[in-house]
DNA sequence: TATGAATGAGCCTTCATTCAT
DNA sequence: CATGAATGAAGGCTCATTCAT
């Protein structure tokens, strides 16, 4: 996807690398705050450093940018979340971790998710979006999953799972328009509301 | 707003009514489905059947038009809210009320939701938007004065209010993106739905 | 092609298409001149008056306007030269006339043709540039029908029909680089030199 | 012209003048295939192997390595022309013979003959090009001193001498585009076509 | 009212060229 | 010698908007 393959020498990759994430960081932030098609690319020349055509070593193009931005939120949370389906134990342990790292994410990760929200109307139609689409896909049938296998083992009761799924991922993805590092709560406190929300409501 | 003044004439003035709707609501669907940066005039032209210049008649300007999408959806919303809260009732039925019509909304006005939510940046910023972060903020002061009753009168209890308003707003917000008319789900079970996860885990 | 479908309304379509005649016309003349590749839209919009965005209500593309020049070209040429073999008479005088209207061709199209020769490595690559070459591939065909037909009733002799074909192609091709309209030979003059140079070298 | 001066060292200069000869091929042969303007450094920089800041070793600019072509292509042909015309022998025969080597280069050099063909533009209007158009114009004025020799001493008539001398140069020209090493015909044969057409006709 | 031609600013992208390594 | 990151200037094209008709 970069306009030229990474270098392949280690000491010229770790940089490239570097720099590749500083860039889809600040694009991330820039896309959260203007959006992606009012940000140019000369806006993010400004916010990096990096001259106009210079931003092209890296991306190769701008929605390349914008792709480069949703995996870098999905994939290593569908990663934590795999690993905590894999670990086992009880849905409503599982849940609670889930609602963890995933609100640690949404801290961490607030502009790119901010971005994957308000640019939907992309990531549903071009085929070059297949990837990201299967991520987004991936994640939600882990949370249903583990809501699924809570609702068999009796420790939870859903009057329509669905619903309770689609409302745990609009409250989490509505997260990091309010959610603020300095502010009153921390990720942790705003996922276990959520988690108390989901599980007191699904009390058997 | 308008390029011109529109017209006095009752007659011609509810023609002039009319299609202004008309072509509100053809916007807001290209623009839900398209964005609306990336939706050009043109495409408007194409959707509408007006002619690129004749749309000035009407709205004056793109941003315009992305204004009236919005107060189409926030002005009727709030009204219906503030009917049911002046009606009175115990917070819990009041709650559910407003979900109701809430929902329902977002089943009429669907196209104009996924936009409001998705132009985000937009509404925040520009000093023309602050109507319509007026009446964002008076709907969501109304939901919260309902939840604060609630929690006054001891039918409620939150561990923390404001986590369970996010969450409500989260996941109204979230809605059309999944919900649709014929679904299996109407806009009524998913307001109970919603208004049960909120109660149940309020339940003192 | 155009950016938007030439209006239907008769005066408008008459404006439309004398304007867009003389644009491609005048990126003839520049395209000859500079080149293809080297001439900018903003050249262009020099050399014609028209703002460089309004250029695109005529064309679509830059490549459209070569492919328009190229049309330009060819369709006149591959109706005369078919009306010329469809009259009949002896192959020699076939020859002769549609030199002569080759020729013509050459004087009143002389930057199309200088753009038709040194654009060929576009031409020949690119599906949107079919037509043209099925074209090009027709008047070649007309040509060696004519020397076919000589060949066949023996009133011309060739070693090798294929190089005179390639002969002839290659002569007019050139003819446009140093035949000017005020110099000391006519389109005729040089139509009938070409083919006096055939037809005593294919006496039998 | 190259960016550094060539080594002087001999054994070293063989290597950089090999390197130099063979990216001046590649070139001609990208250029000719995809135009000079449209085929990049980075485009070189595939078809030779050599990275994009290599090439300026050998060459100093773009526009060198086009100048470098051409003259591969009309230094040596210039230097047969000359020496078979120094020969002296009846001009028909310096006609065969020139028309002989002539088409040998057309078919070594066949991209850079239709390099040097498509950016005929460039090569008339830069004084970088003046020692180019001033080869191109010896070739020409030896081609019509044969012509010219032949019209004197009686063995060729011409109606009009320059109409062959222009039809000849057309008709080579032309020739690479169509004339393929694995072809029908060879070299030595349209040679002698191209030789036959013009004495045939020519004869008094 | 409505049309569509026309403008001109701005955007994404390409590319020849330079230079530190 | 050679690499490839980086630059900065265009270039093609889009588009909101205006205006004569």
């Amino acid at each position: 996807m970069p306009a030229v393959p990474p270098p392949t020498r280690p000491a010229l990759r770790a940089r490239y690398d570097g720099r590749r994430a500083e860039l889809i960081d600040a694009a991330a932030k820039a896309f959260a705050d203007g959006g992606y098609k009012e940000t140019s690319i000369v806006d993010l020349s400004g916010a990096t450093g990096l001259a106009a055509g210079g931003i092209y070593h890296y991306i190769g193009s701008k929605e390349n940018l914008l792709i480069a931005i949703c995996d870098d939120l999905l994939a290593p949370l569908l990663e934590e979340g795999r690993e905590i389906v894999a670990a086992g134990g009880p849905p409503e342990q599982q849940l609670r971790d889930l609602l963890r790292v995933w609100l640690a994410h949404v801290e961490t990760h607030r502009a790119h998710m901010l971005v994957f929200a308000q640019e939907r109307h992309l990531i549903e139609r071009e085929p070059q979006w297949r990837a990201v689409r299967r991520q987004r896909k991936q994640f939600e049938e882990l949370l249903d999953g583990i809501l699924a296998r809570g609702e068999a083992d009796g420790s939870m009761a859903f009057a329509d799972r669905s619903v309770t799924l689609f409302a745990l991922l609009g409250m989490v993805n509505y997260t990091p328009t309010w959610l603020s590092p300095r502010g009153r709560l921390s990720a942790d406190e705003v996922a276990d509301g959520y988690c108390d929300l989901i599980l007191r409501s699904a009390r058997p």
